[in-house]
Order: structure tokens, then C-alpha cells, then sequence
DNA sequence: ATGGATGCAAACCATTTGCAGTGTA
DNA sequence: TACACTGCAAATGGTTTGCATCCAT
């Protein structure tokens, strides 16, 4: 990591360890290290890949602490997830270029057409990546159906989303 | 489903029929029924929702029979999946406005910014579906690590981007 | 008829949870 | 000190696979 990109990471633990006592949270070594290791990757990793780095630095963190933080970094907004949450896949069989709106709280998949979005071009930075096969707008929010529904915990109850609530 | 969308349905399973001849896949009932499933779907449903509709009609099919042909009918090009594929969720610490290359066959997932893509607006449609949280660009394609290592089976090999080949 | 496809049941593997011990605030 | 957090180990649940049987071609 260059200069720059350390200065970042240290707004980033500084913004988790502000968060974590206004939130409440405690501030443990493992917790810090593994908000450290996604703060300072470029690679977005997923769990397993997160616990073979701080691994190596607190050698007897378990998978399971991991898992626990970086959903509780999710519901302190210090994180984002890739992709559609604690999901299985989901199958689209429409190939007309489209996009798609998705519910983080119960999963609800939809598509919506835009003229404007089509045209999109993707950046020079993009091709040099690889080879783009397609091009899609996710847009994520809490669909009408969950707003209306805005009862219960503030923290994210485990397992919302996956079987709870089925969208329709 | 209107008049419309049945020709859309009935389109698509001609589609279905001509590639599965040209591929050399056998053409049986269960299959037929899974994708007319997917393929008269608005919901985007995963597995279990297509085993379940399916099983409406054809009570013996099995869910790894599901499975099988929906992977099969991906690698034909009839069907596309939502979010990553066969993957873990990946987590991103990058609060940022940004968007995401990720590579289908190994999973690599990499940022890159766009301010004509952050300009972007969303259509009315979608505002009627739900509150918008965040709107990403998902870009897919084959990164060049993997179109280099362009070798072996033309067909889908399992568990490919899960664990094998991990980027970097 | 015959090789690919199915259904079954067992295997797998990522993720989650209950609990007793541990460490932060 | 007290209560949240951790590590362990066992449970969970979605997905995959080996194999004997079945059926499109």
C-alpha cells in the first residue's frame, strides 16, 4: 500500500472505532484486524479469505468471529456487501438487456428497463480488466412491501431476507 | 401471463428446443417444464422456487435434477443468474460511489469509477418499486488472467470460480 | 439399443448457533 | 466486576455427486 492509500485505511479504522462506541460495540483486537484487512484490500474478500489473512496476524481468530463482525460492520453501514445478500443464486431468463431493482431486506429481484442506462459505455480502465460480456445497473433499496412493514429490531436479524418474508 | 408474454414464453422454449438439438442435450420433460419456468418467471427465482412451481406439474422431479438443468441451461446461454455466481458473499469496504468488473469465470471482482456512470439517474419505474439505497454498475466479463489461461472443457466445470483458480 | 438424464441418498461445504470461558470497558 | 465477545464444536441448509435405473434419440 502506497501513502495514500494508508492514510485511507486509517480514516477507516478511525471512522470503525467512532462508530463502535457510539454504537456501543467494544473495540476487540480481532474485530479491529479484520475490519483492517477488508479496509485495506483491494480484492473484496469474502469471509474465508479475510480469515486466512488475519489469520496470520492473530493466529487464533475462528471463522466464526469472522462472519460475526463483518455483518456487524454491514449493520454499522462500515461495510458493503457484493452482489445479492445472504442469498442463493437466482436465475433470469430474460436476455433482452435490462437491469434490476433489489430489496436488501427480503430479497425481492426485479427487472426495469432504461433507454438511458443501455447506453451507457463502460471506461478505458474497464477493458483493460478483461473482456466485457455485459453491462448491468443494480439498483438496491428496501421495497414498498418492507417499508410498509418498518416494525421490529433495528439490528439486522439474522437470517432476514434468505426464507423470511418471500417478496409477493 | 397476457397474450404477449406467452408469445415471449413460447419464443424462448422454441429457442430452448433448437440450441438443446444443436447442443446435443437430450430434450426431457423435466427440462422443458424448468424452463418454461424461469422462462414465464418475472420473480427471478432461485432453485427451490423453480423446484417447487415444477413440482406442481411433475411431482417426481428432484431438486438436484433442478439444479443440473438450470446450470445446464446457463451454460447454453438460455438463462443468466442475478449477482455473483456460485460464490461467497464478498464484502467492500469502499463507501465510495463506485462500480464493479467481475470476472464470471474466476470471480475476480475490482473497482473502477465512472462520473458518467455516478451521474446516472433512475427511471420513474423504479421509485414506484421501493426506496433506493445505492445504485451500482455491474460489469461482467472474463478477466485477461483467465481469457490467457483460455485452455481445457468448453463446458462448465464445477465448482469453477469457488475455490479454484483464486485471482490473484 | 444405448448413452445421456433422472432420482435417490449420502456427501460437501459455507455459514450459523449454543455455550462456557475470556477480555474489554 | 459485568456483560459483551470469542472460540469451540455441533447444527444447519443449500448445493453437489455417485450410482443404479430409465427414457429420448
Amino acid at each position: 500500500l502506497n501513502k495514500a492509500d494508508r492514510l485511507t485505511v486509517d480514516c477507516r479504522l478511525d471512522r470503525f472505532r467512532s462508530a463502535a462506541s457510539s454504537a456501543g460495540v467494544k473495540l476487540t483486537h480481532q474485530r479491529l484486524e479484520i475490519f483492517r484487512e477488508v479496509a485495506s484490500s483491494l480484492e473484496h474478500p469474502d469471509a474465508e479469505a479475510v480469515f486466512r489473512a488475519v489469520r496470520r496476524r492473530v493466529p487464533t481468530v475462528s471463522i466464526d468471529t469472522v462472519y460475526r463482525t463483518l455483518w456487524m460492520l454491514n449493520d454499522l453501514g462500515l461495510v458493503t456487501t457484493l452482489g445479492p445478500r445472504r442469498e442463493s443464486v437466482r436465475f433470469d431468463a430474460n436476455l433482452d438487456r435490462h437491469h434490476h431493482y433489489i430489496c436488501v431486506r427480503c430479497g425481492l429481484a426485479r427487472d426495469f428497463d432504461s433507454a438511458e442506462l443501455d447506453a451507457l459505455g463502460v471506461p478505458a480502465a474497464v477493458q483493460a480488466m478483461g473482456r466485457v460480456i455485459t453491462t448491468q445497473v443494480e439498483v438496491r433499496g428496501i421495497c414498498s412491501r418492507c417499508a410498509a412493514a418498518k416494525n421490529r429490531t433495528l439490528k439486522r436479524n439474522p437470517r432476514a431476507g434468505s426464507r423470511a418474508a418471500t417478496p409477493r
